[in-house]
RNA sequence: GCUUCCUUAGCUCAGUUGGUUAGAGCAUCUGACUGUUAAUCAGAGGGUCCUUGGUUCGAGCCCAAGAGGGAGCGCCA
Protein backbone atom coordinates (compact mmCIF):
# COMPACT_ATOMS: atom_id res chain seq x y z
CA UNK A 1 0.00 0.00 0.00
CA UNK A 2 1.20 3.30 -1.19
CA UNK A 3 0.74 6.23 1.74
CA UNK A 4 1.41 9.62 1.52
CA UNK A 5 3.83 10.52 4.79
CA UNK A 6 1.11 12.70 6.41
CA UNK A 7 -1.37 9.95 6.01
CA UNK A 8 1.04 7.35 7.79
CA UNK A 9 2.42 9.76 10.88
CA UNK A 10 -1.13 10.39 11.44
CA UNK A 11 -3.06 7.11 10.95
CA UNK A 12 0.45 5.47 12.47
CA UNK A 13 -0.32 2.04 11.24
CA UNK A 14 1.94 0.35 13.35
CA UNK A 15 2.54 -3.62 11.92
CA UNK A 16 1.49 -2.69 8.57
CA UNK A 17 3.77 -2.76 5.22
CA UNK A 18 4.01 0.27 3.28
CA UNK A 19 5.48 1.22 0.18
CA UNK A 20 6.66 5.50 0.11
CA UNK A 21 7.97 7.23 -2.27
CA UNK A 22 9.31 10.66 -1.70
CA UNK A 23 13.00 12.53 -1.50
CA UNK A 24 15.53 12.31 0.55
CA UNK A 25 16.71 15.22 3.26
CA UNK A 26 19.45 13.57 4.89
CA UNK A 27 20.56 9.88 5.40
CA UNK A 28 22.38 10.49 8.67
CA UNK A 29 24.53 6.80 9.90
CA UNK A 30 24.64 4.94 6.81
CA UNK A 31 20.81 4.29 8.74
CA UNK A 32 18.22 6.40 8.68
CA UNK A 33 17.07 8.35 5.89
CA UNK A 34 14.83 11.48 6.38
CA UNK A 35 12.14 11.27 3.66
CA UNK A 36 9.81 14.14 2.66
CA UNK A 37 7.00 13.95 -0.09
CA UNK A 38 5.72 17.51 0.35
CA UNK A 39 2.42 16.10 1.87
CA UNK A 40 3.30 17.87 5.82
CA UNK A 41 6.20 19.37 6.85
CA UNK A 42 7.39 15.93 9.00
CA UNK A 43 9.36 14.08 7.72
CA UNK A 44 9.66 10.20 7.44
CA UNK A 45 12.41 7.98 9.25
CA UNK A 46 13.31 5.35 7.18
CA UNK A 47 15.64 2.67 8.76
CA UNK A 48 17.64 0.46 6.39
CA UNK A 49 20.26 -2.61 7.12
CA UNK A 50 22.92 -1.03 5.57
CA UNK A 51 24.74 -4.34 6.17
CA UNK A 52 22.19 -6.04 3.53
CA UNK A 53 22.04 -3.79 0.87
CA UNK A 54 23.83 -2.93 -2.24
CA UNK A 55 26.74 -0.16 -1.52
CA UNK A 56 25.98 1.08 -5.06
CA UNK A 57 22.04 1.84 -4.40
CA UNK A 58 23.02 3.36 -0.64
CA UNK A 59 25.40 5.96 -2.23
CA UNK A 60 23.26 7.20 -4.44
CA UNK A 61 20.73 7.72 -1.78
CA UNK A 62 22.00 11.21 -1.26
CA UNK A 63 20.59 14.75 -0.15
CA UNK A 64 17.21 15.24 -3.08
CA UNK A 65 17.12 11.81 -4.69
CA UNK A 66 13.99 10.46 -5.33
CA UNK A 67 13.48 6.98 -3.86
CA UNK A 68 10.94 4.44 -3.33
CA UNK A 69 11.10 2.66 -0.17
CA UNK A 70 9.06 -0.84 1.17
CA UNK A 71 8.98 -2.19 4.62
CA UNK A 72 7.12 -2.64 8.08
CA UNK A 73 6.27 0.79 10.01
CA UNK A 74 7.62 0.51 13.64
CA UNK A 75 7.32 2.06 16.76
CA UNK A 76 10.56 3.60 17.22
CA UNK A 77 13.43 3.06 19.14
CA UNK A 78 14.51 6.88 18.89
CA UNK A 79 13.48 9.50 20.61
CA UNK A 80 12.89 12.11 17.64
CA UNK A 81 9.49 10.44 15.93
CA UNK A 82 7.01 8.06 16.79
CA UNK A 83 7.12 5.81 14.16
CA UNK A 84 9.88 4.58 11.53
CA UNK A 85 9.61 2.73 8.47
CA UNK A 86 12.04 -0.11 8.77
CA UNK A 87 13.38 -0.83 5.23
CA UNK A 88 13.09 -3.97 3.39
CA UNK A 89 13.68 -3.03 -0.20
CA UNK A 90 14.85 0.06 -1.18
CA UNK A 91 15.31 1.87 -4.94
CA UNK A 92 16.26 5.15 -6.28
CA UNK A 93 14.21 6.58 -8.52
CA UNK A 94 16.33 9.59 -9.40
CA UNK A 95 19.47 10.88 -8.49
CA UNK A 96 20.75 13.62 -7.33
CA UNK A 97 24.61 14.23 -7.73
CA UNK A 98 25.48 16.17 -4.10
CA UNK A 99 28.52 17.59 -5.93
CA UNK A 100 26.31 19.46 -7.84
CA UNK A 101 22.43 19.64 -5.78
CA UNK A 102 22.43 23.09 -4.48
CA UNK A 103 20.08 22.59 -1.48
CA UNK A 104 22.57 21.52 1.30
CA UNK A 105 20.79 20.23 4.96
CA UNK A 106 22.08 23.37 6.53
CA UNK A 107 20.12 27.09 6.51
CA UNK A 108 19.99 29.19 3.23
CA UNK A 109 19.35 32.89 3.15
CA UNK A 110 16.08 33.57 1.27
CA UNK A 111 18.11 35.99 -1.44
CA UNK A 112 19.92 33.07 -1.96
CA UNK A 113 16.80 30.15 -2.95
CA UNK A 114 15.01 33.14 -4.81
CA UNK A 115 17.99 32.86 -7.37
CA UNK A 116 16.86 28.72 -7.62
CA UNK A 117 12.99 29.52 -7.64
CA UNK A 118 12.52 26.15 -9.24
CA UNK A 119 14.00 24.20 -6.26
CA UNK A 120 13.03 25.92 -3.17
CA UNK A 121 9.44 24.63 -2.74
CA UNK A 122 11.83 21.10 -1.32
CA UNK A 123 12.87 23.22 1.74
CA UNK A 124 11.05 23.48 5.17
CA UNK A 125 10.65 27.14 4.69
CA UNK A 126 8.99 27.43 1.37
CA UNK A 127 6.88 24.03 1.71
CA UNK A 128 4.96 25.56 4.80
CA UNK A 129 4.08 28.67 3.19
CA UNK A 130 3.45 26.91 -0.09
CA UNK A 131 0.83 24.42 2.09
CA UNK A 132 -0.10 27.88 3.86
CA UNK A 133 -0.73 29.46 0.71
CA UNK A 134 -2.95 26.28 -0.49
CA UNK A 135 -4.93 26.34 2.63
CA UNK A 136 -6.04 30.00 2.30
CA UNK A 137 -7.08 30.25 -0.92
CA UNK A 138 -9.15 26.73 0.15
CA UNK A 139 -10.20 28.91 3.00
CA UNK A 140 -11.28 31.63 0.70
CA UNK A 141 -13.29 30.06 -1.59
CA UNK A 142 -14.95 27.91 1.08
CA UNK A 143 -15.99 31.53 3.26
CA UNK A 144 -17.61 32.91 -0.02
CA UNK A 145 -19.39 29.46 -1.15
CA UNK A 146 -20.74 28.75 2.63
CA UNK A 147 -22.31 32.59 2.27
CA UNK A 148 -23.76 32.25 -0.54
CA UNK A 149 -21.65 33.86 -2.93
CA UNK A 150 -20.69 33.09 -6.61
CA UNK A 151 -17.49 33.13 -7.97
CA UNK A 152 -17.66 35.48 -10.55
CA UNK A 153 -14.54 34.77 -13.56
CA UNK A 154 -13.69 38.29 -14.35
CA UNK A 155 -11.12 38.62 -17.56
CA UNK A 156 -7.50 38.56 -17.75
CA UNK A 157 -7.11 40.29 -21.04
CA UNK A 158 -8.78 43.64 -20.57
CA UNK A 159 -9.99 46.04 -23.58
CA UNK A 160 -10.72 49.23 -20.43
CA UNK A 161 -7.70 51.28 -19.38
CA UNK A 162 -10.03 53.16 -17.35
CA UNK A 163 -9.78 51.53 -14.02
CA UNK A 164 -7.46 53.45 -12.94
CA UNK A 165 -5.55 50.74 -10.98
CA UNK A 166 -1.96 51.50 -12.32
CA UNK A 167 0.18 51.19 -15.15
CA UNK A 168 -1.02 48.47 -17.54
CA UNK A 169 1.13 45.84 -19.38
CA UNK A 170 -0.31 45.83 -22.86
CA UNK A 171 -1.21 42.75 -25.20
CA UNK A 172 -0.49 42.91 -28.69
CA UNK A 173 0.24 40.80 -31.58
CA UNK A 174 1.18 43.40 -33.60
CA UNK A 175 4.71 43.43 -35.10
CA UNK A 176 7.16 45.00 -32.85
CA UNK A 177 9.61 46.20 -35.53
CA UNK A 178 6.37 47.65 -38.15
CA UNK A 179 3.70 48.10 -36.33
CA UNK A 180 0.93 49.01 -38.87
CA UNK A 181 0.79 52.97 -37.67
CA UNK A 182 -2.15 55.77 -38.05
CA UNK A 183 -1.98 59.15 -39.77
CA UNK A 184 -0.93 60.68 -36.97
CA UNK A 185 1.59 57.93 -36.34
CA UNK A 186 0.17 56.07 -33.66
CA UNK A 187 -0.16 52.00 -33.44
CA UNK A 188 -3.21 51.04 -35.15
CA UNK A 189 -4.52 48.96 -32.98
CA UNK A 190 -7.50 48.16 -35.25
CA UNK A 191 -5.15 45.92 -36.91
CA UNK A 192 -4.46 43.99 -33.80
CA UNK A 193 -5.61 40.47 -32.43
CA UNK A 194 -8.72 42.13 -30.86
CA UNK A 195 -9.04 45.04 -32.75
CA UNK A 196 -8.47 47.25 -30.07
CA UNK A 197 -5.81 48.27 -27.91
CA UNK A 198 -5.83 45.32 -24.78
CA UNK A 199 -4.20 45.26 -21.32
CA UNK A 200 -3.48 42.95 -18.74
CA UNK A 201 -5.93 43.87 -15.80
CA UNK A 202 -5.28 45.51 -12.55
CA UNK A 203 -8.87 45.11 -10.86
CA UNK A 204 -11.92 43.00 -12.27
CA UNK A 205 -13.80 45.24 -9.63
CA UNK A 206 -15.89 46.91 -12.81
CA UNK A 207 -16.54 43.47 -14.07
CA UNK A 208 -17.39 41.95 -10.88
CA UNK A 209 -19.87 45.25 -10.22
CA UNK A 210 -21.85 44.10 -13.26
CA UNK A 211 -21.55 40.68 -11.52
CA UNK A 212 -23.03 41.77 -8.16
CA UNK A 213 -25.51 43.51 -10.22
CA UNK A 214 -27.06 40.18 -11.73
CA UNK A 215 -26.02 37.54 -8.30
CA UNK A 216 -25.97 39.97 -5.88
CA UNK A 217 -23.03 38.42 -4.16
CA UNK A 218 -20.02 37.52 -5.59
CA UNK A 219 -15.87 37.53 -5.77
CA UNK A 220 -12.88 36.89 -8.23
CA UNK A 221 -9.82 35.36 -7.33
CA UNK A 222 -7.50 35.47 -9.86
CA UNK A 223 -4.16 37.06 -11.20
CA UNK A 224 -3.58 40.49 -11.38
CA UNK A 225 -0.82 42.65 -13.44
CA UNK A 226 0.44 46.25 -12.53
CA UNK A 227 3.31 47.46 -14.53
CA UNK A 228 3.97 50.08 -11.53
CA UNK A 229 7.98 50.11 -10.91
CA UNK A 230 7.41 49.40 -7.20
CA UNK A 231 10.64 48.19 -5.85
CA UNK A 232 9.23 47.34 -2.17
CA UNK A 233 9.09 43.87 -0.09
CA UNK A 234 4.91 44.47 -0.66
CA UNK A 235 4.45 44.62 -4.55
CA UNK A 236 4.50 42.25 -7.21
CA UNK A 237 3.84 42.73 -10.73
CA UNK A 238 2.02 39.56 -10.99
CA UNK A 239 -0.25 38.84 -7.95
CA UNK A 240 -3.38 37.66 -7.02
CA UNK A 241 -6.50 39.58 -5.23
CA UNK A 242 -10.02 38.37 -4.03
CA UNK A 243 -12.36 41.44 -4.72
CA UNK A 244 -15.76 40.27 -3.49
CA UNK A 245 -18.97 42.44 -4.72
CA UNK A 246 -22.17 42.74 -2.76
CA UNK A 247 -25.88 44.56 -4.14
CA UNK A 248 -27.30 46.28 -1.40
CA UNK A 249 -24.48 46.64 0.95
CA UNK A 250 -23.36 50.06 2.04
CA UNK A 251 -20.00 50.78 3.47
CA UNK A 252 -20.75 49.26 7.54
CA UNK A 253 -21.68 46.13 5.48
CA UNK A 254 -18.29 46.09 3.43
CA UNK A 255 -16.86 46.39 6.69
CA UNK A 256 -18.28 44.12 8.51
CA UNK A 257 -17.41 41.70 5.37
CA UNK A 258 -13.98 42.44 5.35
CA UNK A 259 -13.24 41.84 8.91
CA UNK A 260 -15.13 38.76 9.20
CA UNK A 261 -13.70 36.98 5.96
CA UNK A 262 -10.27 37.68 7.35
CA UNK A 263 -10.73 36.42 10.71
CA UNK A 264 -12.66 33.43 8.81
CA UNK A 265 -9.50 32.71 7.08
CA UNK A 266 -6.98 33.38 10.20
CA UNK A 267 -8.63 30.86 12.24
CA UNK A 268 -8.42 28.20 9.27
CA UNK A 269 -5.00 27.96 9.19
CA UNK A 270 -4.55 28.22 12.17
CA UNK A 271 -6.48 25.06 12.39
CA UNK A 272 -5.68 23.32 9.57
CA UNK A 273 -1.86 24.52 9.31
CA UNK A 274 -0.82 23.79 12.92
CA UNK A 275 2.66 22.60 11.95
CA UNK A 276 3.34 24.58 9.30
CA UNK A 277 2.34 27.71 11.48
CA UNK A 278 4.66 25.96 14.38
CA UNK A 279 7.55 25.66 11.99
CA UNK A 280 7.20 29.21 11.08
CA UNK A 281 6.83 30.42 14.40
CA UNK A 282 10.32 29.19 15.50
CA UNK A 283 11.80 30.10 12.44
CA UNK A 284 11.11 33.82 13.00
CA UNK A 285 12.08 33.26 16.61
CA UNK A 286 15.11 31.80 15.33
CA UNK A 287 16.17 34.87 13.37
CA UNK A 288 15.10 37.61 15.28
CA UNK A 289 17.38 36.49 18.17
CA UNK A 290 20.11 38.29 15.98
CA UNK A 291 17.91 41.69 16.06
CA UNK A 292 17.69 44.67 18.90
CA UNK A 293 14.93 43.96 20.89
CA UNK A 294 12.75 46.89 19.55
CA UNK A 295 12.71 45.33 16.08
CA UNK A 296 11.76 41.94 17.24
CA UNK A 297 8.11 40.92 16.62
CA UNK A 298 6.06 41.41 20.05
CA UNK A 299 4.15 37.90 19.56
CA UNK A 300 4.99 34.84 18.53
CA UNK A 301 2.72 34.35 15.22
CA UNK A 302 0.56 32.12 16.47
CA UNK A 303 -0.14 34.54 19.17
CA UNK A 304 -0.70 37.21 16.70
CA UNK A 305 -2.87 35.72 14.63
CA UNK A 306 -4.94 34.08 17.40
CA UNK A 307 -5.21 37.64 18.55
CA UNK A 308 -6.88 39.09 15.04
CA UNK A 309 -8.94 36.57 14.92
CA UNK A 310 -10.40 37.14 18.36
CA UNK A 311 -10.64 41.07 18.75
CA UNK A 312 -12.50 43.52 16.98
CA UNK A 313 -11.05 45.90 13.95
CA UNK A 314 -10.65 49.49 15.26
CA UNK A 315 -12.73 51.89 13.27
CA UNK A 316 -11.61 54.86 12.64
CA UNK A 317 -12.91 57.67 10.06
CA UNK A 318 -10.10 59.28 8.19
CA UNK A 319 -10.95 62.82 9.95
CA UNK A 320 -10.67 61.43 13.27
CA UNK A 321 -6.94 59.57 12.52
CA UNK A 322 -5.95 63.08 11.13
CA UNK A 323 -6.62 64.87 14.21
CA UNK A 324 -5.28 61.50 16.49
CA UNK A 325 -1.89 62.13 13.86
CA UNK A 326 -1.82 65.77 14.37
CA UNK A 327 -1.80 65.36 17.73
CA UNK A 328 0.95 62.48 18.19
CA UNK A 329 4.32 62.98 19.22
CA UNK A 330 6.11 62.00 16.03
CA UNK A 331 4.35 64.56 14.46
CA UNK A 332 4.76 67.71 17.51
CA UNK A 333 8.68 66.25 17.31
CA UNK A 334 8.53 66.25 13.60
CA UNK A 335 9.72 62.72 13.55
CA UNK A 336 7.62 61.92 10.60
CA UNK A 337 9.20 63.07 7.20
CA UNK A 338 5.63 64.04 5.74
CA UNK A 339 3.91 66.04 9.01
CA UNK A 340 0.42 66.38 9.01
CA UNK A 341 -0.51 69.62 9.50
CA UNK A 342 -4.25 69.64 7.81
CA UNK A 343 -7.16 67.87 6.78
CA UNK A 344 -6.75 66.34 3.52
CA UNK A 345 -3.77 65.38 3.41
CA UNK A 346 -2.77 61.55 1.90
CA UNK A 347 -1.76 59.24 4.70
CA UNK A 348 1.86 57.81 4.34
CA UNK A 349 3.81 54.27 5.17
CA UNK A 350 4.17 55.52 8.33
CA UNK A 351 1.22 57.80 9.30
CA UNK A 352 -0.66 53.84 8.83
CA UNK A 353 2.42 52.23 11.08
CA UNK A 354 1.60 54.59 13.97
CA UNK A 355 -1.63 54.25 13.65
CA UNK A 356 -1.94 50.57 13.77
CA UNK A 357 0.73 50.86 16.54
CA UNK A 358 -1.29 53.35 18.69
CA UNK A 359 -4.57 51.21 18.40
CA UNK A 360 -2.71 48.08 18.53
CA UNK A 361 -4.62 46.29 16.61
CA UNK A 362 -5.67 45.82 12.86
CA UNK A 363 -7.54 49.23 11.99
CA UNK A 364 -10.33 49.97 9.26
CA UNK A 365 -10.01 53.68 8.25
CA UNK A 366 -12.77 55.06 6.24
CA UNK A 367 -14.58 58.05 4.95
CA UNK A 368 -11.41 59.17 3.18
CA UNK A 369 -11.33 62.59 1.09
CA UNK A 370 -12.71 62.25 -1.83
CA UNK A 371 -9.53 63.88 -3.61
CA UNK A 372 -7.55 60.94 -2.82
CA UNK A 373 -9.79 57.75 -3.86
CA UNK A 374 -11.05 56.47 -6.92
CA UNK A 375 -13.98 58.30 -9.44
CA UNK A 376 -16.34 55.01 -8.53
CA UNK A 377 -16.03 55.79 -4.52
CA UNK A 378 -19.97 56.75 -3.30
CA UNK A 379 -19.77 61.03 -2.63
CA UNK A 380 -21.25 61.62 1.40
CA UNK A 381 -23.59 63.79 2.66
CA UNK A 382 -20.96 66.70 3.04
CA UNK A 383 -19.58 66.77 -0.65
CA UNK A 384 -15.82 66.56 0.81
CA UNK A 385 -15.71 62.98 1.62
CA UNK A 386 -16.17 59.70 -0.11
CA UNK A 387 -17.22 56.15 1.97
CA UNK A 388 -13.88 53.89 1.10
CA UNK A 389 -12.36 51.97 3.53
CA UNK A 390 -8.98 50.56 3.93
CA UNK A 391 -7.85 47.97 6.56
CA UNK A 392 -4.23 47.81 7.99
CA UNK A 393 -2.46 45.25 9.28
CA UNK A 394 0.64 45.84 11.83
CA UNK A 395 3.91 44.84 9.70
CA UNK A 396 1.72 44.69 6.21
CA UNK A 397 0.31 48.28 6.04
CA UNK A 398 -2.57 48.08 3.40
CA UNK A 399 -4.27 44.77 3.19
CA UNK A 400 -7.13 45.62 1.95
CA UNK A 401 -8.82 48.49 -0.25
CA UNK A 402 -12.37 49.26 -0.46
CA UNK A 403 -15.66 51.29 -1.12
CA UNK A 404 -18.96 51.91 -1.14
CA UNK A 405 -19.41 52.28 -4.78
CA UNK A 406 -21.18 55.42 -6.54
CA UNK A 407 -24.90 54.11 -7.31
CA UNK A 408 -26.12 57.58 -8.77
CA UNK A 409 -25.96 57.82 -12.41
CA UNK A 410 -25.66 61.55 -12.38
CA UNK A 411 -23.13 61.86 -9.93
CA UNK A 412 -21.39 59.34 -11.25
CA UNK A 413 -21.56 60.83 -14.49
CA UNK A 414 -20.19 64.27 -12.74
CA UNK A 415 -17.19 62.14 -10.91
CA UNK A 416 -16.02 60.53 -14.53
CA UNK A 417 -15.96 64.14 -16.21
CA UNK A 418 -13.75 65.49 -12.61
CA UNK A 419 -11.69 62.75 -13.44
CA UNK A 420 -10.95 62.63 -17.18
CA UNK A 421 -12.58 59.08 -17.97
CA UNK A 422 -14.14 58.59 -21.56
CA UNK A 423 -17.94 57.83 -20.79
CA UNK A 424 -17.80 55.84 -24.10
CA UNK A 425 -15.51 53.49 -22.69
CA UNK A 426 -17.17 52.74 -19.56
CA UNK A 427 -20.35 52.63 -21.31
CA UNK A 428 -21.43 49.31 -20.19
CA UNK A 429 -20.52 50.41 -16.91
CA UNK A 430 -22.68 53.60 -16.91
CA UNK A 431 -25.70 50.95 -17.68
CA UNK A 432 -25.34 49.43 -13.82
CA UNK A 433 -26.56 52.64 -13.08
CA UNK A 434 -29.37 53.20 -15.48
CA UNK A 435 -31.18 50.22 -15.09
CA UNK A 436 -31.91 48.73 -11.58
CA UNK A 437 -28.80 50.93 -10.04
CA UNK A 438 -28.73 50.26 -5.78
CA UNK A 439 -26.39 50.47 -2.92
CA UNK A 440 -23.56 48.41 -3.49
CA UNK A 441 -19.73 47.40 -1.87
CA UNK A 442 -17.13 45.77 -2.18
CA UNK A 443 -12.96 46.09 -1.45
CA UNK A 444 -9.91 44.35 -2.92
CA UNK A 445 -7.07 42.16 -0.86
CA UNK A 446 -4.19 41.56 -1.74
CA UNK A 447 -3.91 37.34 -1.61
CA UNK A 448 0.14 37.45 -1.35
CA UNK A 449 -0.42 40.31 1.32
CA UNK A 450 -2.66 37.81 3.43
CA UNK A 451 -0.17 35.11 2.88
CA UNK A 452 2.69 37.33 4.20
CA UNK A 453 0.39 38.22 7.42
CA UNK A 454 -0.45 34.68 8.18
CA UNK A 455 2.67 33.38 7.52
CA UNK A 456 5.27 35.96 9.04
CA UNK A 457 7.02 36.15 6.13
CA UNK A 458 8.85 39.46 5.43
CA UNK A 459 9.40 40.02 1.64
CA UNK A 460 6.43 39.30 -0.71
CA UNK A 461 8.65 37.90 -3.33
CA UNK A 462 8.84 34.71 -0.68
CA UNK A 463 5.49 33.66 -0.80
CA UNK A 464 4.19 33.26 -4.50
CA UNK A 465 5.85 30.15 -6.18
CA UNK A 466 7.45 32.49 -9.01
CA UNK A 467 7.81 36.77 -8.21
CA UNK A 468 7.39 38.95 -11.18
CA UNK A 469 9.05 41.95 -10.05
CA UNK A 470 10.28 44.65 -12.60
CA UNK A 471 13.24 43.17 -13.97
CA UNK A 472 12.81 40.07 -12.68
CA UNK A 473 10.37 37.31 -14.72
CA UNK A 474 12.43 33.89 -14.29
CA UNK A 475 10.95 30.55 -14.21
C1' G B 1 11.59 56.26 -10.25
C1' C B 2 14.42 58.10 -5.66
C1' U B 3 17.71 57.21 -1.16
C1' U B 4 21.02 53.88 1.04
C1' C B 5 23.80 49.43 1.90
C1' C B 6 25.94 44.99 -0.08
C1' U B 7 28.70 41.60 -3.90
C1' U B 8 35.41 37.14 -1.53
C1' A B 9 35.01 28.85 -2.12
C1' G B 10 28.68 25.26 -3.38
C1' C B 11 26.34 28.25 1.09
C1' U B 12 27.07 31.90 5.27
C1' C B 13 30.89 35.08 6.19
C1' A B 14 36.12 37.07 8.04
C1' G B 15 40.12 39.44 5.50
C1' U B 16 44.34 44.75 9.70
C1' U B 17 47.28 51.03 6.89
C1' G B 18 47.43 48.95 -0.23
C1' G B 19 52.54 44.45 0.61
C1' U B 20 54.97 37.40 -0.17
C1' U B 21 51.29 31.52 -1.44
C1' A B 22 43.42 34.89 0.16
C1' G B 23 41.06 32.25 5.39
C1' A B 24 36.98 30.02 8.75
C1' G B 25 32.39 27.36 9.66
C1' C B 26 28.97 24.49 7.13
C1' A B 27 28.41 21.60 2.57
C1' U B 28 31.05 18.05 -0.83
C1' C B 29 34.64 13.91 -1.45
C1' U B 30 37.79 9.83 0.99
C1' G B 31 38.39 6.91 5.37
C1' A B 32 36.78 5.46 10.44
C1' C B 33 32.50 4.68 13.48
C1' U B 34 27.38 3.08 13.83
C1' G B 35 20.17 3.79 16.98
C1' U B 36 21.20 8.71 14.41
C1' U B 37 17.98 13.48 15.12
C1' A B 38 22.39 20.19 12.99
C1' A B 39 25.38 12.65 14.17
C1' U B 40 30.71 12.27 15.54
C1' C B 41 36.19 11.84 14.41
C1' A B 42 40.45 12.22 10.82
C1' G B 43 42.03 13.88 6.10
C1' A B 44 41.40 16.00 1.06
C1' G B 45 39.69 18.85 -2.97
C1' G B 46 37.44 23.45 -3.98
C1' G B 47 38.71 30.90 -5.71
C1' U B 48 37.28 35.09 -12.82
C1' C B 49 37.86 38.28 -4.69
C1' C B 50 30.69 40.59 -9.60
C1' U B 51 32.46 42.98 -14.56
C1' U B 52 35.25 46.68 -17.17
C1' G B 53 38.53 50.62 -16.92
C1' G B 54 41.86 53.58 -13.91
C1' U B 55 45.55 55.09 -9.80
C1' U B 56 50.06 52.54 -7.92
C1' C B 57 56.47 49.43 -7.95
C1' G B 58 52.29 46.54 -6.04
C1' A B 59 44.84 46.36 -5.57
C1' G B 60 40.23 41.62 -2.46
C1' C B 61 41.27 46.62 -0.18
C1' C B 62 41.62 53.22 -3.35
C1' C B 63 38.80 55.84 -7.73
C1' A B 64 35.09 55.70 -11.95
C1' A B 65 31.37 53.33 -14.80
C1' G B 66 28.27 49.12 -15.36
C1' A B 67 25.62 44.55 -13.63
C1' G B 68 23.09 41.91 -9.76
C1' G B 69 20.89 41.81 -4.87
C1' G B 70 18.88 43.77 0.02
C1' A B 71 16.45 47.62 2.97
C1' G B 72 13.66 52.20 3.02
C1' C B 73 10.48 55.85 0.30
C1' G B 74 6.80 56.94 -3.50
C1' C B 75 2.60 54.29 -6.26
C1' C B 76 -0.86 50.45 -4.26
C1' A B 77 -3.29 45.30 -2.93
Amino acid sequence: MTMSIKDILTQKPIGTTLEVKAWVRTFRSNRFIALSDGSTIKTLQAVVDFENLDEEVLKKVSTGAAIRVKGDLLSSQGRGQDVELQATELEVLGESNPEEYPLQPKKHSLEFLRDIAHLRMRTNTFGAVMRIRHSLAYAVHHYFNSTQFYYLHTPIITGSDAEGAGEMFNVSVLDKKTPPLKEDGSIDYSKDFFEKETNLTVSGQLEAELGAMALSKVYTFGPTFRAENSNTSRHLAEFWMIEPEVAFADLNDNMDLAEDFLKYVIRYTLEHCADDLEFLENRLLDEEKSKPQKDRSPHPLREKLQFVADNNFRRVSYTEAIDILRNSKPNKKKKFNYLIDEWGADLQSEHEKFLVQHFNAPVILFDYPASIKAFYMRLNEDEKTVRAMDILFPGIGEIVGGSQREERHDVLLGKMNDFGIDQEELQWYLDTRKFGTCVHSGFGLGFERLVLFVTGMTNIRDVIPFPRTPGNAEF
